[in-house]
DNA sequence: AACGAACACTACGCTACCGTAGCGTAGTGT
DNA sequence: ACACTACGCTACGGTAGCGTAGTGTTCGTT
């Protein structure tokens, strides 16, 4: 491949996955983009048909899929790095920082909201794995509502980062995992009958 | 005071929510509430000084204020009351459909951030009372991280409503407040410590 | 009845952004 | 050396949004 092409192409997405992440959606403009990186306009629209197009590759580019788990790997030991995979991205990646305009976009845009619709099918596809390996196991409660162990994996960690409510880390992950497995533990039924009473 | 500007502001704001409910942050434009509400753009400027004016004006009103726990209930009853009062205004309120906007809003718009955190500081505030009250009470554990505790509570729920992962219901804020009580209980740590060995 | 405030309407000027056209230049592969 | 392609540059046309001006009208208050 032509070495210009690859050239124009990196410089270009990495210029525009800085504006969203500095200005989010809004900054995020072909003019700006052409201005800072170099790169003239109609070269720009050479590559992507739009402004839109082009927003669209950034964030399908720095878009985090969660690694399947090693399968020689115990069930919790899988759930705890996939908890600090999860960790990672949130705080060494630039997917942090374009997350809440991800979460907005997907609202309104349906071209975006397809690529939600993947990474979280993909991520809960990888999860979901681990939570039911964890039932069978005896781990957790047998009849467990996979999404609602989602819900309790993934949440705290979500709110933890876009309120910065907590540090992300991986003591973060850890407890997490640790918290859940004492709340969806198989002896979780019997602390919370010995509490009603 | 006059009706006229009474029937002028709320006409506005409804048709404001309305706009930023259904296209998120860049359909609320000036031109097109004038055009939908009727009310004249030269009128709505006479009551906000800007577009951004508008806006914060528009999501300081819908923001959701966590009422004080009544202090004859007992700690448990405050905390599920509180939950779904959460539940509540997820469900309920237009507030839910524009907590993507928001989130995104906040991260780099400073007024809407200001907000944000006063929001934060009041929900935060109510919350950690109940938690340090039910620590106290060894309904949790003594030494209890109450952000910790803060994120367990609201993560799971934030990400249900904005993954659409679960059903926002009155039986979600039961279950979140069982699993809370089960994860932070006294016992918890020989639970882990069990779990461990 | 009369005054004043709030309002509607039209028409602006300004800026920012999108996407395109035309032309000349520089780098690539053969 | 050659043709080819990507590229840079400048200049557009078009649209959408912000905020304002001027004029007349309606409504509320006293």
């Amino acid at each position: 491949m032509d070495p210009r092409v690859e050239r124009t192409r990196s410089v270009v997405m990495q210029t525009a996955t800085d504006l969203l992440v500095e200005g989010g959606p809004g900054a995020l403009t072909m003019d700006a983009v052409a201005l800072r990186s170099g790169v003239a306009k109609t070269t720009i629209y050479r590559h992507w048909k739009s402004r839109d197009d082009l927003l669209a590759a950034v964030i399908e580019t720095a878009i985090p899929r969660l690694p399947e788990p090693d399968p020689e790997a115990d069930v919790e030991t899988s759930l705890r790095a996939a908890m600090r995979y999860s960790v990672d991205t949130l705080r060494h990646t630039e997917w942090a920082r374009m997350l809440p305009a991800f979460i907005m976009l997907s609202q309104h845009e349906t071209e975006i909201r397809a690529i939600s619709e993947r990474m979280e099918w993909q991520h809960n596809n990888v999860l979901a794995k681990l939570v039911r390996q964890a039932a069978e196991e005896g781990l957790v409660e047998g009849d467990v509502d996979v999404d609602e162990a989602i819900a309790h994996l993934q949440g705290p960690l979500m709110i933890a980062h876009l309120a910065n409510l907590l540090p992300i880390d991986d003591q973060l992950a850890d407890s997490l995992v640790d918290r859940f497995l004492v709340a969806f533990g198989p002896s979780a039924d019997e602390g919370r009958r010995a509490h009603d009473e």
